[in-house]
DNA sequence: ATAAAAATTTTCGGATACGAAAATATTTCC
DNA sequence: GGAAATATTTTCGTATCCGAAAATTTTTAT
């Protein structure tokens, strides 16, 4: 196992890149200066203890010391990243029920994927099976007036203006009311993946 | 420090709760079984490495076995929650740049916070200093025509179906353009926090 | 209730983690 | 370059982790 000799590179890094000696850290987080220089050149296995403590001096968790866990900078770092999506900005993806636009979608590595879409579909029988991913979503109608139909609860008409959380989990399918195609914005916490033709879509994050 | 007699509790209440033997989790993770029993009794403190296999043999990850993470059902457990937001639900929060309402709000946990907002701030000066927040943001505009300015861009206009996407962290204000106050549906990953006459605003997801 | 089986704890010797201090290597400052 | 200061590694004695097997406790079956 290349783990001991991993968490040694690892944490020999994570000190240099705060510009820690070893005696600032051993005081930090109250290991020995010894101890912590064989951890970092894998001459020996830790007990818990040991690198909790190390952990604790440096501002992390357990699981972002050791590797398993992600370090997140996505929190404190700003960033300062912008796109605007203009009216007929985007690759148009036409389905059965759906006429959809992913928004801003030059923008990679976003948390919420915003999508743009005409719906449609206009009954339940014409959607088709219910539709279901990962995540939340929140959608607000544009234009025109839609029924949300759901695994779980009753239809749900909503107008322009008007708008609904849900678990992307639960079964959903959104279909047009009257003879006008509602228009609506979509915004989802995962992407999508929607099979087009059996056929796997692109991220769209 | 209660660390070790708590990670030996928690390690035996989660191989009780998955209804194993201390031989069959030694088998499991390759770690003894005096060794696991001393761990559950508090009677010695394990080495990462042992720590490591008990959390594999577990199918956790380290700072879940340890109570740092959290078990996490949220992604596997399929959620279906479902909350539509009328015209005019919720609580109208009135500030000097926009006049605000969150929807969905009696949804808590969400992943995102949905908001609709009227802009009455229509220029730069009368807006005050650039906002600036965790988390990133999308927007688009449902009525009249905004202008964004940023701490790094030049100031972009959106019209009605325009949107944009932005980090939250960077400066950003909203204003309306022309004499019509404007109004936009805005969705943010992290609580807003904003303040009002000095005061914390309360929690929004 | 008693024996047999299974599960857990304890024992004990060898292996190894740990920290203080010494030795070595690296950097800083004339 | 050389001395002083700082940083890192090594040494070594003690404490403790670890696993195999023995001892004990708990459960199961009759």
């Amino acid at each position: 196992m290349t783990t001991a000799h991993a968490l040694g590179a690892r944490l020999r890094h994570l000190r240099k890149s705060r510009k820690l000696t070893l005696s600032a850290l051993a005081s930090l987080s109250g290991v020995a200066v010894s101890t912590i220089s064989k951890i970092e050149n894998g001459a020996l296995s830790p007990t818990l203890d040991k690198v909790l403590r190390l952990a604790d001096g440096l501002d992390l968790s357990i699981g972002q010391l050791i590797g398993e866990e992600q370090i997140d900078d996505h929190k404190s770092q700003p960033n300062s990243r912008l796109l605007p999506a203009r009216a007929d900005d985007g690759i148009v993806i036409d389905t059965q029920n759906y006429e959809y636009r992913y928004l801003c979608a030059e923008l990679t590595n976003k948390r919420m994927v915003p999508i743009h879409a005409r719906i449609k579909a206009s009954g339940l029988q014409e959607f088709g099976p219910l539709e279901r991913h990962g995540g939340e979503e929140f959608l607000i109608v544009l234009d025109g007036e839609i029924e949300v139909h759901t695994e779980f609860y009753a239809p749900i008409r909503l107008s322009r203006g008007e708008s609904i959380y849900l678990d992307s989990t639960m079964g959903h399918a959104y279909v047009s009311v009257g003879d006008q195609e509602a228009e609506v914005c979509c915004i989802c916490t995962e992407p999508l993946r929607v099979t087009v033709d059996g056929q796997r879509e692109h991220d769209s994050i």
